[in-house]
DNA sequence: GTCTATATTGTGATAGAC
DNA sequence: GTCTATCACAATATAGAC
């Protein structure tokens, strides 16, 4: 694999990755993407074979970036409330700098649950450690006594959802002002832990 | 206008809302839905013109469904605590009898904020009431101090997220078991309450 | 209104020169 | 490795008979 070949490469899924995720798998055009990276379409065939192979190393890498961040929750050893706020700042951050990338996993995955979802539960298996955490602390009176699969969703809703509805929410709270919207994003990595604190702080 | 072309269009309506929910607007086939519908793609046509127009149908529709409970709260003159107890139900309530309906739009809405987000604007105008009256009773110390739009947001967002993250969530939390899941979500209607209770109760 | 047949364009993919 | 040219087929849309 020569040099240009690794540049190459890397052009073509930067590019494929810009497109896909503002289109969608069955949005995308590969001829957007070619455009997008300087080249042509043969090029994208010749490196990924097809418009399938392409969209998964897209996907598989937009997948895993969200992952490290839970990995740090789920091994830590920490007090949850204590994890969760560190946990909290660094997710609303990591969306921020990729704010399309939940939209578009989600909806891959729900149009497409049969091939992804096997795959993937591979490298989300290990939630049980985490609900057991929780469920200590429960015991231990220092969280309220919830469901901890409710806890958990809640977290994640609550940093991921303004980014998925993000049109909705900047035209009706922002008169679709970029700058507002930002600074209540930024706000909400303070928001969003002291909203989980109060809610299962026993 | 006869009863039978008034008939038609309904049929196909209803088959193009199931195949643009499932598949997305770009995913979806005319075939498909005049199949679906137990027709043909010319008829397709004749209804509605174009797939822009048969989509833009099914769109509006399935946006409309989740406004009147929206337009309840705001126009409710019952303090909030108490309005939103009961729109957090329906609101649930809604969305699992239309699971797919949150993921669909907010999808549409993504990859196509240009023409879509006017329309819509005028339909979620006077979302500045509600927040009026979130200010009023925190300045009567009935509320915790909390810009008002975080506070509809994470409500909109613990509603909706559970079900746009469906095929992760089943399969993670849920080993990918329908009823467990479906109870999950009914117990959310409580959960969801109590949540925002005790995280913006003064 | 509904159908079959066909036109027309879009799009993923390949062949072959350089 | 990269390009141009082209294929093959999928998908939207229309024409015209009934």
């Amino acid at each position: 694999m020569t040099d240009q070949s690794t540049n190459t490469e890397k052009i073509i899924l930067e590019a494929a990755r810009k497109v896909f995720i503002e289109k969608g798998k069955e949005g995308a055009r590969m001829q957007e993407i070619a455009d997008e990276a300087g080249i042509n379409k043969a090029l994208l065939h010749y490196y990924f074979r097809n418009k399938q192979r392409l969209f998964e190393a897209v996907f598989l890498e937009a997948f895993e970036k969200f992952l490290p961040q839970l990995k740090i929750v789920i091994e830590s050893d920490k007090p949850f409330l204590e994890v969760i706020q560190l946990f909290i700042e660094n997710y609303i951050n990591v969306i921020i700098e990729n704010p399309y990338l939940p939209g578009f996993i989600l909806h891959e995955l729900s149009s497409n649950p049969e091939n992804l979802a096997l795959l993937l539960q591979q490298r989300v298996n290990n939630m049980d450690i985490l609900v057991d955490k929780i469920n200590v602390e429960i015991q231990q009176g220092k969280i309220k006594p919830i469901d901890p699969r409710q806890i958990i969703i809640n977290i994640l809703g609550l940093c991921i959802f303004p980014f998925v509805a993000r049109p909705i929410i900047q035209k009706v709270f922002f008169s679709g002002d970029e700058l507002s919207y930002q600074q209540f994003l930024s706000d909400r990595k303070t928001e969003v832990y002291h909203f989980i604190y109060n809610s299962i702080k026993a």
